[in-house]
DNA sequence: GACTGACGTCAGCATGGACTGATACTGTCA
DNA sequence: TGACAGTATCAGTCCATGCTGACGTCAGTC
C-alpha cells in the first residue's frame, strides 16, 4: 500500500540528479567534492539537491575535518522498494485473476 | 542498477494523482467513470494524466462499448520493484561494510 | 591572523508540468 | 436521426521546480 509519505518519497527521487545521488550514495559513503566529480554538477546545485534529500530523510551527514560525508539510510529505501513490491504482487494477481469493475 | 527508463517511470509515477490511479488499478482494472468517481479528479484532468501514463507504458486500454477500461501492466511495476529491490540491498551492504571514500 | 578550500544558503530567472474550460469524436438509445 | 453520455485533445494559465551566481560560514593551513 503506498502512503503519503511514499508519494513524498518518490516525486524526491523523481529528479535525474538526486536519483543519480541516491544511486552513487548506495554504493559507497561520498562527500560533496566526490559527488560532484561523479555527477558534473556545479557545487551549488548540488548542495541544494543534497538538502532536499537530508530534508526528507533519506541521507544524512557526517563532517569529516573541513569535508561533510554524505550517506544514505537504506532503511528508506528498503521500505520503498517494499511498498513496489507489494504493488507489483497486487498489480500481478490483479492481472491473473482478470478482476474487472462492471460498467457503471 | 536503476536506468534511464527507470527514470522516466519514477518522473511518471511523481504526480500524485497518476500514483493513485496506477494503486487504482492495480487493485481491479476499471473505467474512466470509475476513476473519476475513485479520485474526485475533474475528467479531462483525468484522461490528461492517463494519457501520460498510457504513453509510458504503464497502463494499457481496453474499448467496452463507449467506455475506456484501463489495465495496470504488472511487469512494468515488477521491473521497478525489482530495481529499487537491487538498490536497497546495495545501500545495505554498503551500510554494513561501512564502505566510505577516502578523502579528497 | 590571513588566506584558502569546502560547502551551505539565498534571491532571481526560466521553464516544464498540472489544471482548467472548451470542444470534438464515438457509442448508445429512443 | 437527434440527443445524450463517455472520453480524448488542445490551448491557455499559473506555479512549482531546477539552475545559476553571489556570498557567507566554517575548517584547515601557513
Amino acid at each position: 500500500m503506498l502512503t503519503s509519505v511514499d508519494t513524498d518519497l518518490i516525486r524526491v527521487l523523481a529528479d535525474p540528479l538526486r536519483l543519480q545521488i541516491v544511486s552513487l550514495l548506495a554504493r559507497e559513503t561520498l562527500c560533496t567534492t566526490h559527488l560532484v566529480e561523479e555527477t558534473g554538477a556545479r557545487q551549488t546545485n548540488l548542495s541544494n539537491h543534497l538538502k532536499v534529500l537530508r530534508e526528507a530523510g533519506v541521507v544524512e551527514t557526517e563532517p569529516c575535518g573541513r569535508f561533510t560525508y554524505y550517506r544514505l539510510r537504506p532503511e528508506v529505501i528498503e521500505s520503498l522498494a517494499g511498498s513496489f513490491a507489494d504493488l507489483a504482487a497486487t498489480a500481478r494477481a490483479t492481472a491473473e485473476n482478470n478482476t474487472k469493475r462492471a460498467c457503471p
